[in-house]
DNA sequence: CGACTTCCGTTCGTCACCGAACACTGGGCA
DNA sequence: TGCCCAGTGTTCGGTGACGAACGGAAGTCG
């Protein structure tokens, strides 16, 4: 595991002005993130917002009789932590990580100050936002309206393109509980995905073998999600001021 | 359907300053929302926000079969048109009036103005963000996790507490395509929660005749998304800055 | 080297929801 | 008055995912 010290392995960090990255800079810790440390915790008030450089978390609830499901999963593509500028005072969520890696995190009351002061950085962080909110949206209706099958091809492309490798480090068991689906669920599929010589897995490491097989299995949404983030991360625009508004 | 001129029946507006409040009256049109209106639409930039005082709007996307899913609705709790202010340049769903109401729209460019300029607009704007990322979030794993049975009661219960009434002036088929299920399952569940008294139904009109019975048959999403929306929209705080962080 | 734990594999019955097809009814409009 | 149609009621087969129970295999630690 290599160690990514530079903050712009993070797309929004990335995204700052560089006059503007460099003061952060200051106020950046780098932390490691291990395999279900808790970012963040419904109910709790947040005392830093975390950007990972690496490894993925998931925002996720509990339902009443103890399955997890996971409505979002942020990468070195997000932050947790939303509800500091959004003034929410606490969490609503639960924000676990689900792949090792690392990241960085500043303290809530310096990232409110910047998002208060600072227009740049408050763009970057306000368009986050808005593609959380879609890939969040996005994950509701295809619970609804995909097959699990579907599902956990979406799911592993999108972990894929987070992780930017060819494996995935993640038990069945976590992958079921991400979806909030059963174990047994996923282990049926995971077996017909390597019948088909799509992956390939032993033990918690999926690797996959067939990236176009899986997108052909897969709903859409994730591929969806991806240009939203694609569309609003891109770190050219919208990180000095107003020069748009062509209407 | 009475005449409520003022802009207080929403809740956003009512949580604004005096001060502010009066200020946006020049900027407040008021508009008709009709059923089946469309509100912003995918992919199209957004002119104006929309902030219901009776009706309910709902935010939902279509599936490539054609099949319609919501992901929130919207009353005169909310705005239809958070894209202007997080700065997303186009709109990600589709908003459409699902109950005929009233409201007042506001032209983008003065919201957006009002957002970066006033420190207690952009605090309510952004704690709305907060309360609807939490509804969207519930509503995925609700999909996930709960019988369409629960559901349709926790979404009547939903739509009953943004209407203010007993009845919900609705046909199957568009709670159908609200929860993204088949009209002849609303149908099915209809007829069952008709069978225990719970609703009475003609051609349309739904109306509740126990409120308990109901919650008792509904999981418990609806509530804690309302509880979140009264923590976040209480008027009393976070309007006139930060007189707040006890930390 | 052996015991234990984690992770994966498999089976069987059950049920919620889908998909399609079709029948009924009340209100509006010609 | 009669037609039409939106809205609702009902049926039947199919199936995707659940729930529970248990077997086996790959690591790990004493």
């Amino acid at each position: 595991m290599d160690h990514p010290d530079d903050p712009r392995e993070n797309r929004l960090l990335a995204a700052l002005a560089e006059t503007d990255r460099l003061r952060w800079m200051q106020h950046l810790e780098r932390v490691d993130l291990r395999p279900g440390q808790v970012l963040c915790a419904a109910g709790q008030p947040q005392r830093h917002a975390y950007f990972p450089t690496s490894g993925v978390a998931a925002l996720l609830h509990m339902t009443e009789e103890g399955m997890s499901t996971a409505f979002a999963v942020v990468g070195n593509d997000g932050l947790v932590g939303t509800s500091i500028f959004l003034q929410a005072d606490t969490e609503a969520s639960i924000g676990s990580v689900l792949v090792a890696g690392q990241g960085f995190r500043i303290a809530a009351t310096t990232l409110q100050e910047e998002f208060v002061q600072c227009d740049p950085v408050r763009n970057v962080l306000l368009r986050y936002t808005q593609a959380l909110v879609t890939q969040v949206a996005h994950t509701a209706v295809c619970y609804r309206n995909h097959t699990v099958d579907q599902q956990v091809c979406g799911w592993l492309l999108y972990l894929l393109h987070l992780l930017q490798g060819n494996s995935v480090v993640m038990t069945q068991e976590l992958l079921a509980g991400m979806l909030g689906v059963r174990r047994e669920s996923v282990t049926l599929i995971a077996g017909r995905l390597r019948a088909a010589g799509l992956i390939r897995y032993t033990r918690g490491d999926i690797e996959i073998l067939d990236r176009i097989g899986l997108e052909h299995r897969a709903c859409e949404c994730h591929a969806t999600v991806i240009q939203e983030y694609d569309r609003l991360l891109a770190d050219s625009a919208h990180t000095a001021g107003s020069q748009a508004d062509p209407a």
